[in-house]
DNA sequence: CGGGATCCTCTGCGATACTG
DNA sequence: CAGTATCGCAGAGGATCCCG
C-alpha cells in the first residue's frame, strides 16, 4: 500500500494493514490460528488467489505472518501470527464492535460462517451471573452451527454441535446475531424467524457489552 | 468501497471504513471537533481534494457525519462526526496504539503536526501518581508544539504552549514521541536529539500505557 | 488437491487544473 | 474557500492455467 507519509501512529497502522483484505486475513489467523493457503481462501469467501498471495507476501515482510513449512504428516506451508500480528487482537475487537450496529440492515447475499457465529458472543458479551452453574447454549443459523458455554464466568464458544444445550437458538443470522448481541430483543428476533427452544432465561444470563450501543434515544452530542 | 459480502461485523465495518483516508477523516473531525472542508485538507496533508469530496459524501450517506451550514459568522459548510462516528473512538485508539510499534522507523518525509503530537499523550499514556500535585510537559518537535498537563489523575494535552512548563521536551519527532509512549528510554532518546530541560522526573510519572509493547528487546519474529 | 502464477479487465486512487 | 473536471496509472477482481 502507498505510505499516508505522516507520522502518526494511526496513519502508521493503516500503513501496514490498511489494504483491502488484509484486517480480514488477520481475522482468520487469529480465529483460526495456523492456516494453510486453501484455509484462509475458504475462509475469505471473495477473495482473489492472487491477492491473497500478494497480502500474505506484504505481511510476512512486515513481520505479522511467518511462514512455515509443517512437519510431515502435511507437507505444506502453514501461515502463523507472530506476535505483532497476534497484538491486532484489540482492533479486530474495536471494529467488531463497532460493526455490529451495521448487522440489522438486511443483505441476503452475504457469505455466512460458523466461526463469525462464534466469535462474537465470546469477544462481545459477558456472563452476567459469573456464578452461576454452567450452561451450554446451541446456535445454529444458515446452516452453520456454533455452542457457547458459560462457565466459571467466562463466555466461551466452539464449532459444531453440543449433545444437550440448555438452549437452542436457531434462524436467519440477523436474528440469532442480533438477540446475542443485544440489537433486537427476543419478541423481535422471534418475528424474524428464531425460535429458541429451552432456558430462554439465560438470554439475560449471556449479556451483550455496551461499549456504545444501547442508547438508541437521545445522542452524543448534548 | 466494494462490500467484502460476509455477514460479519468486522467484514460490515470495513465496507463503511475501509477505504483508504476514511479513518483518518474519522481521526481529524475527532481531534479537532466540527471541521471545515480546508480544515479538514490541512489536516490531511497528501489527501486529493476530489477523494476529500467523494469520502464526505460517502460518509454522510452511512451516517457517520453531518454537514451543517455554519451560522452567519462563516458562512460556510461544517461537517461533524454523529454518534455513529464518535463511536469510531475506541477503534482509532487500538488502531494508534498498535501502530506505535512502527514510529520508531525513520522516514524523514513524513508530514507531522502538532495534533499527532498531542493525542498521543492523551490518548496512551496514564498519570502514574494521580495524586501528586498538577504538573505541565511542554513538547516540541518539528516546530509543532503541544503542553501536557497532569492533573486530578488525569493527562490533558492541548495544541501550542505553556508559560512556566516544569519540564520542556524538545526534539525530533521520533525522540520526543518515542520518549513518551515508551518505545525508547530516555538516554536512548537524548542519542537521537531529544533535549530534556527542567523535572525529568516526570517522565516516570508520565507512564505509557503497555497494552502489548514494553518488550523491546526479543521481540516481534521470535 | 493444495499452492500458487498469469492474464486481462475495470474500478479506484493520485495529481493537477479549473470554477462558482 | 469549497469543491468539480479530467486524466493517467496502480491495484482489485475474475478466470484460467501450471506445478509438485
Amino acid at each position: 500500500m502507498r505510505s499516508y507519509g505522516q507520522y502518526c501512529s494511526i496513519a502508521r497502522a493503516l500503513d501496514v494493514v490498511g489494504d483491502r483484505w488484509t484486517l480480514l486475513i488477520a481475522r482468520e489467523l487469529l480465529l483460526q490460528g495456523p492456516c494453510r493457503f486453501t484455509d484462509l481462501k475458504r475462509g475469505l469467501p471473495g477473495i482473489a488467489p492472487n491477492l491473497l498471495s500478494t497480502r500474505l507476501k506484504e505481511l510476512e515482510e512486515a513481520g505479522l505472518i511467518t511462514r512455515e513449512d509443517a512437519p510431515p504428516p502435511i507437507a505444506t506451508v502453514l501461515y502463523t501470527l507472530s506476535e505483532t500480528g497476534t497484538a491486532l487482537e484489540p482492533v479486530l475487537k474495536a471494529l467488531g464492535l463497532w460493526g455490529l450496529r451495521f448487522m440489522t440492515e438486511e443483505r441476503p447475499d452475504d457469505a455466512f460462517q460458523a466461526r463469525w457465529l462464534a466469535y462474537a458472543p465470546e469477544w462481545f458479551t459477558t456472563d452476567a451471573d459469573p456464578d452461576a452453574p454452567p450452561a451450554v447454549i446451541q446456535l445454529v443459523a444458515a446452516d452453520e452451527a456454533a455452542v457457547v458455554e458459560l462457565r466459571d464466568g467466562q463466555v466461551r464458544t466452539r464449532l459444531g454441535r453440543a449433545t444437550e444445550p440448555d438452549l437452542l437458538l436457531e434462524g436467519p443470522p440477523r436474528a440469532v446475531l442480533g438477540l446475542i448481541n443485544g440489537l433486537i430483543d427476543l419478541e423481535r428476533a422471534t418475528s424474524i424467524g428464531l425460535t429458541a427452544t429451552g432456558r430462554t432465561d439465560l438470554l439475560t444470563r449471556l449479556r451483550p457489552d455496551d461499549q456504545d450501543r444501547g442508547r438508541t434515544r437521545d445522542a452524543s452530542r448534548a
